[in-house]
DNA sequence: TTTAGGACTAAAGATAAACTTTAGCGATGG
DNA sequence: CCATCGCTAAAGTTTATCTTTAGTCCTAAA
């Protein structure tokens, strides 16, 4: 019986052969190409052979490791069934607490796509604030706010309005289009410097000079939005809660997408300490934080439009 | 996808259930049993549930490890082959350097089990002093005497003779039962204070008044041993040469088995700095201790009697 | 043809993992 | 009842592994 070394390096092969680059290869174990090409050195100046060509099109086995990859592969698979088996039979419960309006808007209608790959991983979500004392800290927690927590991402505020609306504005004053408009507003917005909303919009961008702040005040943004796609009036609203809707063309932008206002701060995530040890909180992090990155992208790709 | 953690504690928890015993994993991948504790306590911290139930009879695994204890078996077992595959490609030479007799005696005929589990492996073996310069360093070397490097085992040395001569002593002078029998010595023995022989065997045990160093003098100890089997004379040499022949019957031991000598050195081992990072190097010291441990226990075993 | 960007790598330093050692506990067998 | 063996916790040491920095090479676009 011949005790297997190198299980790092090995495993590090046969990702960057499945993947096809060592870069993907780090993404998906969470670390640095340079490790992970530190990792297929290490095996390949034990073993005294390379065991990846690069090349032009990627990478590629060497034939010394052609002849062991089905069995590498088959090995990583079935470790792979078992991290799930072990990990599966823990019914495990993840308590988040988080912004209302990103939780509602921004989380849930991605969390189905997580749940759908991890069934045995429930979620108890509280807006902050409204968390029952009982429950202590959650183990994961997302504001919107300064301070030192990791950010996910920083979105960023433009107006939206149902479908119907912008037929009203082209038909207006081509200089005050928004004026007399019907403006809706979150209470953050009047209550908070953080929160930009009409008032701080029509100071940058103009087309609208009297009542900024007049309309009705929504305590959480699905409510507002709501309005919006009814075509009750125009809201400046964060980019990422709309992102699908804007899609769809249920909520459109009326005015250039160039015309925003960057959020003061970004979403931030943080920790409870030991909550990061377990593996379902570890997943559903990476997870999040793909998503954010995702969104981050989205958010990019339409402002350039 | 599931990018699997905890590479070596599941490796650990696999040997230990294959082993049955957390002592025996560690013999296995060459590390001390505490260290596989603590492998096998760190994923179980980490999934949150035990994996292995200690008892009475041994390790069992738990019900969760049951459940994905095919696929880790079968994952190992696929990585044993992996490893196998790779090393078996690169045919290998093991340069070694060692004491001539032991060489001769001791390897040479344990060396066929090891070949036979490593045909890829090929040694060029040379007595100390006669090795072509071109070679340069070798990659092990065995040494018979003092220093700091490894010892392998410590031998003792004790008559031996032809089966037939017990009974020429037994029917000669009841106090002096050596006096005039034909003695046979290694050259090592008159030229080294390090190796013992008759004079010193005399000196400790009797049985011998005058000419303790009479006789034939022979360079190599195989020659001597041949004699020996053919009943020409006695010779005092080293346990661990001869351990085949003593049980075989083709070498008798005419004295009681505590009438020995402990060697006054060890054989020792050593390694070229770069030649135990090579695969191939490290199986083969790795047999090496295990066989030289198998004949101090068989050296203790036959003193015992 | 030049420039910019992406992937990979070597080397150095920092951090985390992993090991050994020590001391002790519990179980078993003599 | 005592000795031995297997296992474990804790502390300290060593090794592995990662990140960062700086650079090279290749490819695609201008």
């Amino acid at each position: 019986m011949v005790a297997v070394t190198h299980l790092k390096s090995l495993q590090a092969v046969e990702l960057a052969i499945r993947m096809g680059s060592l870069k993907e290869a780090a993404d998906a174990l969470g670390i640095t190409p340079a490790a992970v090409g530190q990792r297929v050195r290490a095996l390949e100046d034990f073993l005294g052979s390379d065991l990846l060509l690069r090349g032009r099109s990627g990478l590629k086995p060497t034939p010394e490791l052609e002849q062991a990859l089905a069995d590498l592969q088959m090995a990583f698979a079935a470790l792979e069934r078992v991290t799930s088996s072990l990990e599966f039979q823990r019914v495990s419960e993840i308590q988040i607490v988080a912004d209302p309006d990103w939780a509602e808007l921004w989380l849930a209608p991605r969390l189905s796509s997580f749940r759908e790959a991890h069934p045995n991983i429930l979620f108890c979500i509280n807006g902050s604030g409204d968390v029952p004392l009982r429950l202590g800290a959650p183990d994961v927690r997302v504001d919107y706010g300064d301070g030192r927590d990791e950010p996910l991402f920083t979105d960023v505020l433009l107006p939206v309005t149902g479908p119907d609306n912008p037929r009203r504005i082209a038909d207006w004053d081509p200089v005050l289009q928004m004026e007399g408009m019907p403006l809706l507003h979150l209470k953050a917005q009047r209550d908070s410097d953080d929160h930009p909303g009409w008032v701080e919009w029509f100071q940058q961008f103009g087309h609208r000079e009297t009542g900024p702040n007049r309309g009705v005040h929504y305590q959480h943004a699905r409510l507002a939005l709501e309005a919006v796609r009814e075509n009750v009036g125009f809201l400046v609203c964060g980019l990422s809660l709309v992102l699908n809707d804007l899609r769809d063309g249920t909520i459109v932008n009326p005015f250039p997408a160039a015309q925003n206002l960057t959020a003061p701060q970004p979403y931030r995530l943080a920790l409870r300490p030991d909550a990061d040890k377990r593996p379902q909180v570890q997943r559903f992090v990476a997870w999040l934080r793909t998503q954010a990155h995702e969104t981050h992208r989205e958010i990019q790709e339409f402002l350039a439009t």
